[in-house]
This record gives structure tokens, sequence and C-alpha cells, in this order.
DNA sequence: ATAACATATGAATAATTGTTCATATGTTCA
DNA sequence: TGAACATATGAACAATTATTCATATGTTAT
């Protein structure tokens, strides 16, 4: 590793000051690791339509119910949804209005290039 | 697997319709990924002060030149950042004003709770 | 109570990934 | 050209993770 060069002090004590807080930074890249895999941005995506049933989220994504169900639980963990149930089914839906503008700024940014 | 009730059929083909195609899906998985993790939050943050180069951004992050540096190749690799030579030194930046906003957006999102 | 249904969950496995160490590449200056 | 510096990169290792299979939990209707 190369020594710090005295010019570059000032931005180094500089950026550091204006670094959010560790705890902060530590959240958000766990919210980004669970937008980041594709069958829970496939369910994203679903539920910005509106509340889903887990057979349909299944019959959405063509997978099956036992790899739907651990996703979900990921997903509701970091609260980016929320459940609900009825009888015997339990219905999905985004957490709040952040988790549809996040996923949507991602795939803008994919989609505009 | 349980079986497709009638009645949610409609439900199931309207929002298969309206899903992004799959390429899209799999794309923004593949962003939020590379946003997903401590490191290269840090580095993102950082770099959201301005451009910076290597050596001042180990500085910062208190890590080796090597873990850095790789770090630095995943999210060039993605096009959230870009570099550029000035001597021995190599400066890097966010790519575009994009990827500052979906960093905030995760910041903000973690922060209000 | 029992059967049928919808969903959740533990364990196991395969695959992916972040860091470290060692070394390579590219640049400047003597 | 050669030494010193800044950064990049390949290989290896440990840790994390997505899916599958089997089974458990909770709900409804008979």
């Amino acid at each position: 590793m190369s020594d710090i060069h005295p010019e570059h002090a000032h931005i180094i004590e500089q950026t550091k000051a204006n670094m959010p807080a560790e705890e902060i930074l530590e959240k958000t890249a766990e919210v980004f690791k669970v937008f980041g895999d594709k069958t829970r941005i496939r369910i994203l995506a679903a539920l910005s339509e509106g509340e889903m049933c887990v057979c349909c989220i299944c019959e959405i994504l063509g997978m099956n119910q036992s790899a739907v169900s651990h996703q979900l639980s990921v997903l509701k963990s970091a609260r980016l949804i929320k459940s609900r149930r009825e009888g015997k089914q339990m219905y999905y839906s985004l957490d709040d209005a952040h988790i549809g503008a996040i996923l949507c700024t991602g795939i803008s940014h994919v989609e505009e290039d």
C-alpha cells in the first residue's frame, strides 16, 4: 500500500467527515443485497402490480413453492414486503412506497442504456 | 405446489404481461448486487464527494490496496464508476448521476426508519 | 377429529463471492 | 535502462447463499 501524499490529506479528512455512519452504510448494503437477486427482483416486480398470494407468485415465476417461500421470507425479514393472511392463503405486498421507487430506479437505470 | 385457482387466472396473466422483460430483470438484479456490499457502498459514498485516487480510497476505508482494487474492478465492470489516469495514479468517479441517485435513495430508505 | 390444502422451514448441496497473498503491469524520474 | 511508485490481477481460501427435498405448521371443511 502506498503512503499518503500530503496534498491528499485534506480531501481524505473531508471525505471521512462527510461519510454516513458506518451503521447506515452497512444497512444500506444489506438492503441492496436483498434487491440483488433475480428471483427476488421478479417477486418485487410482480408485487408492484398489487398484493398477491404465494401460489400466484409461484405460477408467475414458474418456480416451486419452497424456493418462492424462502425468498419471500428473505424479503420479509428485510422489510421489503409485508404479509396478510386470508384463510389458507397468505397475501404479500410491497412494504411501502420506497420499495417500488427503488425498484423502478434500478429498472430505469438498466433500461436507459 | 398448489393448483391455480380459477379466480386467480386473470391477475396471473395480467401480471405476467406487465412484467419487464426477463433480460431487464436479470440486469437490474445484477446492478443491485453490485450495490449490495459494504465495501463497495463505502467506495461509492466516498466517490459521491468527487473523484478520488486509489490510495485515498484505501486510506478512507482503512483497507489494503488489493482488496480495494478488486472492488473497483467490480464497480467498473458494472459501469457504476469510471476511471482516468493521471501519471502514476488512477482517479475514479461515479459513472453518471444515476449512480449517486440510487445510492442516495438506498441510504434515505435506511435512515428513515 | 381427520383429510385436504396453502404455506413455512430445516438440512444439505452446489455455486458464488470477498479478501489475502504474491506478483504483474504501467508510469515517472534519475 | 533501472529503481521506485501506483495500481491491477491470478490463485486460493473461507464464508455466504439460492435451490431442492422432505417435512412441519396452520387453516378450512367434512
